[in-house]
DNA sequence: TGACTGAGTTAGGGGCACCTAATAATCTCC
DNA sequence: GGAGATTATTAGGTGCCCCTAACTCAGTCA
């Protein structure tokens, strides 16, 4: 049984996608900067993911994801969007803020939440009425996704005889 | 200058002040069983909190807070509690789950996050309108809170002109 | 082609936070 | 008040994650 990632070693991961995702080969020093560690720290880091089947990294060549790697790399990254999301368009934090605490929280959140704070986030995308009713209407919505309805065209329309009154 | 305090350290602190909420004193053996640690780590962790002064424990006594250790207690707890909140009353998560979340996310978020999330689970509470216009709403009442308005009675109640329609 | 430069690695060390084992202080109760 | 149980501390060790210093490899270009 592997241990859980470390906050630390997910970033390492995360870093690794992201500077990926142009297609470009990933450099240790790339890492490294975009990190603030040095060199050696990656390159302990990477020996780690290496023995854990994440990464592929052929001595003094460029860094890449293993299949396993770029699916926990890519749940990382999802997490971080999330929060990202709720903290600019919710919150009304600053991109600098939000993806502070972003970067912080993606570590430590269960999946529960996460599901929650998506479903949250698509509630508010796709639902218009009252204020008064939004957590009693966001419960039920909740309800209806958790029970495996996944509101694409909101399903809860037919409920929402609020309106407007302006 | 002292470096930030790390979680691990918070959590201390926080076991501390909670355990030593009802005035009974606080023993080593109580802060290990709480945290799942054993009795020397709690040793260890307590000669680092007594450096910094935010503890005080005579040899072989009783642990207590110092008052800037209350204090910092008091922050981390008030953090704990709006996510806690946040979690159950708004993402309707069951209590563990809040619990076990709100744990890990109380080191990490930063004091305008707390505060957003304070401000929103506030509003939530006052204002009564239309989710069509929640979020707008929502930057408005925050504009007006960082402005110095604390919103004990909902500053925004003029511009409510919003109602239900059932 | 060989010297220079920058990238990457290895070696060795430190701080933090945990552990077990051993020791020391305190408490309890006959 | 002293034996035994409980609580607390010290000693010493481990893993993680960072560092600097020193060495090795790989590309460049005169």
């Amino acid at each position: 049984m592997p241990k859980p990632l470390s906050s630390n070693m997910e970033m390492y991961l995360k870093t690794i996608f992201r500077l990926g995702a142009d297609g470009e080969p990933v450099r240790v020093k790339a890492i490294a900067d975009s990190l603030g560690v040095t060199m050696p720290s990656v390159s302990e880091a990477l020996r780690s993911l290496k023995a854990r089947g994440l990464v592929l990294h052929p001595s003094y060549g460029a860094v890449q994801l293993s299949a396993r790697g770029r699916k926990v790399a890519e749940a990382i990254n999802s997490r971080y969007e999330v929060l990202q999301k709720f903290f600019v368009e919710v919150l009304q934090l600053d991109q600098r803020t939000a993806a502070r605490d972003a970067c912080e929280i993606e570590h430590v959140m269960g999946p529960e939440t996460l599901e929650r704070l998506t479903a949250f986030l698509d509630y508010m995308q796709h639902c218009r009425m009252d204020i008064s009713a939004m957590i009693e209407h966001f419960h039920e919505y909740l309800d209806l996704r958790l029970a495996g309805e996944h509101c694409r065209d909101c399903e809860l329309e037919a409920t929402c005889e609020l309106e407007v009154k302006r």
